[in-house]
DNA sequence: CGGATAGTTGAGTTATCTCAAATGCAGTGG
DNA sequence: CCACTGCATTTGAGATAACTCAACTATCCG
């Protein structure tokens, strides 16, 4: 039982229900961390090409319109290494991340776990648990997160009332898709320092999107079984790996931040494009 | 260059243009394979909760109301180790599988692969390409395949013409999605054996939902290198897993077939369910 | 302070790979 | 019909990437 205070009762969590009127009066009870972007929610810095903002948008547009009452939403915040998303849990909610990373995996009865993707703010979890509770995948807090849970049967109606915005979940769906597929390129075919220098290098291109790259520098969380676990490596493999890349002085990594030293040669390891 | 005849002129290929008429008298100048299911496709076998017959039906309906000409279709069978849809080659088709087996797969420019899917007979081609052509995948025969080109923008048309359409498609996303992450989990973090023996386990059960199981016989047209690249393995290696297998009596190959001995211990091997 | 969680490093093991050789089969061209 | 080439498969020997185990240290948190 790694983690025995799984699943705690709501009660000891911060719970608001927000009445919806505006983007600049989104009630999130959080400090601004980028609006800079034009992104309609104004906790987090996602693009606004996502999913994530279209529905706001949508949101916003219903509600300016008609039914004020039709999307309610709670925001949550959760430490780290807490679940989001259980998997035996009948979930009736759709969680979106508003600050912090959090990971998605499939975790195996005898532990074995592999991680499928980082959730980083502005992303739904799981796209593909919209139409239906996704069962056997987990999502878990690798920071401190706070997320905004929407109820599913209501995204789902607003959905369905708004074809544009099915396209907009199709293509979405389809991008990650491609990811899957790259994800299963990476673990298939990829030895552990391309699949490290990859991961790296993809992280800093989503971080980058969102405004949270500070030159080439980024926050970096990530616990080295984080690493592992989305490489399929072991996380004393990703140890060695990891301190090759530093004594290469390709990357430095301190105090949960990241460097990218050699940019060139990180790339080049990486196979990049 | 191992194929040099890829995308051959279609003047050597075979070309219907069927005008839209009735299920029954789909233009397929082919045997009927099965037609037990009633699948609308007189010539495969796929499950009718497929996109494929769904939106065949939609065809059909539609064709009868209004608009005869609305979705052409090409028929064509190509060899074996053909390649059906290549990357570079900006594709306007979307191709459904109608008889034979074909691989899914990525390619790097230094010959590693990764086979993503097979696409069984009744299968649409990419699901996720159907939106927009999917650059670096390929897909490419196994067998002698039989496949039916539909225009993308024809396609497109019918899909945001029909909500319910796009919904299935969404579903089919989603469900592929959740393959891919199985993949990703199986590669990342199952040794040889069970990764083969889920291969074997999960093709038999796609077929059997066609009705191309025959007992605990099938087809079994893949060549090693075939399930080495969708293992993330070598076929070296391969070829000693399915000796072993064969020694230890869990399966018979032999002449292109495949017969599954002992069920439970394969199933207990590949950690299924 | 004690107890969990992380990270580092070394030694030895093992699963999988690489290379190579031998065989069989299918298709091709002469 | 035969030689020839290319592909698939099997098998063995040896190499190596990644793993397991274990010990030690550092860090964080109550």
């Amino acid at each position: 039982m790694p983690f025995p205070h799984l699943n705690e009762p709501a009660g000891t969590l911060e719970i608001i229900k927000p009445q919806m009127t505006h983007a600049a009066t989104l009630p999130c009870k959080l400090e601004v961390v980028s609006t800079e972007r034009g992104s309609p929610c104004s906790v987090c810095s996602a693009p606004e090409s996502h999913l994530c903002a279209k529905v706001q948008e949508k949101i916003e547009e219903v509600d300016c319109l008609s039914s004020p009452a039709m999307l309610e939403s709670t925001i949550q915040t959760v430490p780290s290494r807490r679940s989001i998303y259980h998997p035996k849990e009948w979930s009736e909610f759709i969680p979106v991340i508003c600050q912090g990373w959090a990971a998605s995996s499939i975790t195996l009865a005898d532990g074995r776990r592999q991680i499928l993707s980082f959730v980083l703010p502005g992303d739904m979890v799981s796209t593909a648990g919209f139409l239906e509770p996704m069962s056997g995948h987990t999502v878990e807090a690798v920071t401190e997160v706070t997320y905004r849970k929407f109820k599913r049967s209501d995204l789902k109606a607003l959905l369905f009332a708004h074809p544009d915005l099915l396209e907009t979940l199709s293509r979405t769906l389809v991008e990650e898709r491609l990811e899957a597929d790259q994800l299963a390129l990476d673990l298939g075919r990829r030895p552990a320092n391309e699949r490290i220098a990859r991961l790296i290098l993809k992280l800093a291109k989503r971080l980058a999107l969102r405004g949270m790259m500070n030159d080439r520098t980024m926050e970096f969380p990530l616990r080295q079984r984080h690493i592992a676990d989305a490489t399929g490596l072991t996380s004393v493999h990703v140890s060695k790996m990891i301190g090759e890349f530093q004594r290469a002085e390709l990357i430095e990594v301190s105090d949960r931040s990241l460097t990218i030293i050699n940019e060139t040669e990180l790339c080049r390891i990486a196979d990049w494009r």
